[in-house]
DNA sequence: AGGGGGTGTCGAAGCGCTTCGATGACCGGC
DNA sequence: GCCGGTCATCGAAGCGCTTCGACACCCCCT
């Protein structure tokens, strides 16, 4: 165990076969006969091989290594991330691929960086802004990336995100079923629109478009993450329409704050208010009532986000957009 | 820009010196003089030149990467998580390191794959258990490693954690300071307990041994997550101990319930019960009152893990044992 | 004038792997 | 029985870097 490491040759010499032939097992790359095929896994198990990473990738030109640019800026939601990083990982050793971290803090160096020292093959890159600044360094990089999330021009890129347009509209057609006429969006904080944050957006651009298709009237309004400020919003909301009796809540952190102002404000959900998050699944489930919900498939789409670069590293080509339908859990709260 | 990879040699031709003087000068193993070190820097500004990594980690043995294998299991503090990988990737490119993710699910045989293939020098653990399978492994693994978080038997490695039964101790020795003379811990889940988790443990010793010395009365409670679980458990505590005027939450998911709880329970904070809480700053922040807490210092135990693992690829010895002490953040809520 | 000890630089030998061209061995067809 | 064609394997040439020993050169001491 932990012994030095070995090495290509001395599998070769354990087999009786050349250091050229170990690798043609190992990679495939041409035919070898099954009985050799098996003497030399033999030898690599009984030895332990396994190949040294820095080698393969100087003499290949593959460090079989992605990286994944995660935001780490506050409001962001957190969990999300973590499950995002995961699939990810996951994803990848399903290629045989590695996963290298970077923070966006490095910023545009950071992507330069690992690119130019061939530490990673190609970039999946979290949270992407409208306008970002790695946009365009991406777009005449080499190495292939995939974004999460949706920069203004998309154009030469290839993206994937939940369709968050479609949740909003799907959410309205819900509230709409139900027979709610007046419902109203609480959305990110105010400065999560202003950053320019495409998910935000897209959400409220898809619920307001769906309000007349479906016949409901209704308010997107941001929504702060204190108690106090949530509150305040929702018994707004309730003073100035009386007739409100549909709530969709897109922001996790909020959501407890809004059940709990309802519960304050001495209205039952769903008798008197219903409410569908756009939110994790977790979230939902432990709210009181559990939510109604159109998750976020944070496995679903980093799954998707490393099947796409992985075609682009074998040169298939990838769309521009996947956009990856919402779905609506059903649950108490509507 | 991104155009064909530049060579050490080229950067060499550049600036008419030989490639193992580029490579001093980079390095500093050897002496430079001023002159040609200046030359040697411009040419490398000039081409643009990055070291090549595979190359670099196959000639020099060291990769310059560091493992961080993080939990990811369900139930699991999930925000925090993400802000130790973030700690610990900006900590590491400090030293000039990068760091690879790993999951937990790999198990053993991740961490023996990226330590024989070389692709890492060393490892950083989260969320150790008590009786973590891998403990065995790391102890007899060349590469050095740092924990975060105490399995049972901690001879032989490195862990870093906070001092969870001091910051127990602390909100006790707070909240008898304050005159409350029955209180009681609202805890991590019961399975949390039940899976051996040290730092649920260690709190609650740390809690119940500074019950007496500062002469309160109390209990510790494990503490589910949904909300009517948490009204259950509130609603109980208070009716079976009347005198009951102060809760220590360790339990972030649950802090936000106990607040709702209390409030519909009539109870106003901190004038009928004060809370102090242990979890992270931001979520100690958002509450509503703001909540007096320990804090768990992410960044600080990220860094910490990164300076001891690069101590001992140093070949400096590092102390079995860092225990990082508590802050107690006072707030509305006390 | 000659020797000794620093400095600063160079050349070459690997590090462990992939890949390309070459080489045998073996087959069937005439 | 010889030829062309597969099939399976081998040997050697790199990939881009670090590191070690060698070697000028200069300066100071005798």
């Amino acid at each position: 165990m932990s012994g030095r490491t070995v090495t290509i040759a001395e599998v070769a010499r354990h087999a009786g076969v050349a250091v050229s032939t170990v690798s043609y097992v190992l990679s495939g790359k041409r035919t070898i006969s099954a009985d050799t095929r098996r003497r030399v896994l033999d030898s690599i198990n009984a030895l332990g091989y396994h190949p040294h990473a820095g080698a393969r990738a100087l003499a290949s030109k593959r460090a079989n290594v992605i990286a994944l640019v995660l935001p780490l800026r506050a409001g962001m939601h957190v969990p999300v991330l973590m499950r995002f990083a995961s699939a990810v990982v996951t994803a990848a050793r399903g290629y045989d691929h590695d996963v290298l971290l970077l923070t966006a803090d490095e910023g545009t160096d950071g992507i330069r960086r690992v690119a130019a020292s061939a530490l990673v093959d190609a970039f999946v890159l979290m949270d992407v802004e409208l306008d970002d600044r790695r946009v365009p360094l991406l777009r005449d990089l080499a190495e292939p990336s995939v974004l999460i999330g949706f920069p203004a021009s998309p154009a030469g890129l290839t993206c994937v995100d939940l369709d968050f347009a479609a949740a909003g509209e799907r959410c309205v057609a819900h509230l709409a079923e139900r027979g709610h006429t007046q419902i109203a969006l609480l959305g990110a904080p105010a400065v999560v629109y202003e950053r320019g944050t495409g998910f935000a957006r897209r959400t409220r651009e898809g619920f307001l478009a769906a309000l007349t298709v479906h016949h409901v009237t209704g308010v997107a309004l941001p929504c702060e993450e204190t108690f106090d400020e949530v509150y305040e919003t929702v018994r707004t909301l309730l003073t100035d329409r009386p007739g409100l009796s549909g709530l969709v809540v897109h922001n996790e952190a909020a959501v407890g704050h809004v059940l709990s102002a309802l519960r304050q404000l001495g209205k039952r959900v769903p008798h008197d208010v219903a409410v569908v998050a756009i939110c994790p699944d977790d979230v939902a489930e432990r709210a009181s009532p559990p939510l109604t919900s159109v998750l976020i498939p944070a496995e679903e789409v980093g799954r998707e986000a490393v099947r796409l670069v992985m075609d682009k590293l074998a040169g298939k080509p990838a769309p521009q957009a996947t956009l990856l339908p919402p779905h609506l859990a059903l649950r108490a709260s509507t």
